[in-house]
DNA sequence: CTGTGTGCAAACACTTTGCAGGTGT
DNA sequence: ACACCTGCAAAGTGTTTGCACACAG
């Protein structure tokens, strides 16, 4: 699936930043920050676009956004573009990176009386196998 | 426990705010965010004296912050003061209310090989039972 | 051609910092 | 008496809004 398949799939204009965030995204392994993805883009996009884009983007349901610690926000493909469910997320003490642990499926969890769930977040904080390797 | 109590064992400085602080929240059965508390406080105070005041008592593990969606800040009685052990947040979609899942433990998540977990945050969103009666 | 996206400037909200004066111990 | 807390002003940072112009369909 290209970027452009996606904006047409959800019948969003095709314009260049938005197309070319989508790539980044796609390509990366890991959830990127507004930065990040700017660094990896062709052209220069003025920051209030980058906002707009990231609302709309996630809005369709194309990426979804991640928080951290109520400052560092991260961008990742959303799950119904990835097919891959839900999943936890993980961020990196040392290396400030956040990940989608695709094999790490959320855990149902028991709530009292009267309470509905409808969206769980999990966010596990540790040290990802790359900085593991640099500590020995 | 009294607030006083608590400020003592922490080595911390007996001031109004402070004391304040924690016997609102001490009471509160939710997490609270600055104004829910400021409205609960007899005194009146300087936004910069609550955040230093909230950041000294983060510091000190007497109260944690919880986080929704970037924006929404609220604080609650610490694990080590409660003695009630690691647990879910939950946020209700309809009222903004968060709560302390007591009786929620966090569950433990298999994590590839070289990641290691030392911390997990769990953000479950729905209704609160509150909110469900209110709709029947 | 028309509606929507973009860039720029300004506004806004939250948080932090510096400093002078006040308070707890 | 001294260290530290508080309030005020200002700066810093992230995000949103209004508007004119550009661009996709």
């Amino acid at each position: 699936m290209k970027a452009v398949d996606i904006l047409n799939n959800h019948n969003l204009k095709r314009t260049s930043c938005r197309e070319g965030i989508i790539e980044v995204v796609m390509i990366s392994r890991q959830a990127l920050s507004e930065n990040e993805i700017r660094e990896q883009l062709v052209g220069n996009y003025d920051r209030t676009t980058f906002y707009r884009s990231f609302k709309t983007l996630e809005e369709h349901k194309i990426i979804h956004k991640i928080v951290v610690d109520n400052q560092c926000v991260k961008y990742a493909l959303d799950n119904t573009i990835t097919h891959k469910g839900e999943h936890a997320h993980f961020y990196c003490n040392t290396c400030d990176s956040v990940q989608c642990m695709d094999k790490v499926p959320i855990q149902k969890y028991q709530l009292p009386d009267g309470y509905s769930d409808i969206e769980t977040e999990v966010l596990i904080k540790g040290t990802c196998s790359n900085c593991k390797q640099e500590n020995n």
